[in-house]
DNA sequence: CGGTACCGTTAGTGTCACTAACGTTCTCGG
DNA sequence: CCGAGAACGTTAGTGACACTAACGGTACCG
């Protein structure tokens, strides 16, 4: 008989955690990034899509064409990793990648029509995805916790 | 001249990045939650310790001697990677691990006088490191974020 | 007694942020 | 003009992490 998936960590019956550990932010932040980035990863995986196509298509639309590196520095993906995203974004259709003709090292990456049905489509996925992530919280509370996360990571990227 | 250690991603110049990811609840939660991380490991790390030393001491201090697989539940780390964090901590003398005479199949694991002494230090090096995490934030902001934080936890573990 | 479930342990997976090194191409100071 | 250094795209690899699979051993229950 076919048992049910394992789950290996089921949270049964009294699991107790440690009030120290519960308070600490530091430990609520990544415990509850595990949790989210499965949620959007699983979302955006129905849809065919994972995480970085929508931050450069995102990118390609508010900024406009730019070579790969730039969409690197604008998204936060590295340019290693830029490679394979590009190479599942021009399979798809949704990017274009030209040489570029005033300086042959960089490729100039454009977003297309379908790119930007698609960018349409992931907005639409994403919200409802964060709406249930953030499915406790009152829309006063989502933007308090938005504006709060936005301060910290400000203050811990400028001083890298 | 040596450079200065390279720096990929060295967020120079305008670094730009679109609205629609930068307002993205998900995505402030991963990016923060790498910087938090980095942190707080580079943190313990001064000290010897990792972030699962601290879990494990925790849970124990708070909660008594315990099987392997009940601190794994309590301190939500896989009783696979329970393993290699009981050896290091006997190894260091935090802990003693004894076979259980009741159940030949548990160990029991203790923690020791100088665990709880390692663990109050860890406490206040912890709290230093938060400090820093949170350093935008009033203490009621801190508070408040916390307390966020905790909701939207609790929602997605319990319903998991 | 026999099946099922739990125990500790070993090994392995996939993802992610990140580094290193490459050959190529552009830029710029001497 | 040319030579050093930097930026580009690309390939490969690292280490940490969450998580799964399977094992031999032990306990529990009908």
């Amino acid at each position: 008989m076919i048992r049910d998936e394992a789950a290996d960590l089921p949270d049964g019956g009294a699991p107790k955690t440690p009030d120290r550990l519960r308070r600490r932010a530091s430990r609520l932040l990544s415990q509850l990034t595990v949790r989210s980035d499965r949620l959007i990863t699983e979302g955006l995986a129905r849809a065919d899509a994972r995480k970085w196509h929508y931050a450069v298509l995102a990118s390609l639309q508010e900024f406009g064409p730019g070579s790969q590196a730039e969409l690197s520095r604008r998204s936060g993906i590295y340019r290693s990793d830029m490679v394979g995203v590009l190479n599942e974004l021009t399979e798809r259709d949704l990017v274009e990648r030209a040489p570029d003709p005033d300086d042959r090292r960089r490729n100039i990456i454009t977003i297309s029509a379908q790119g930007r049905r698609r960018l349409r489509r992931l907005d639409k996925v994403l919200d409802d995805l964060h709406d249930e992530l953030l499915a406790p919280l009152s829309p006063a509370e989502r933007d308090q916790l938005v504006r709060l996360l936005i301060r910290l990571l400000d203050h811990h990227t400028q001083s890298s």
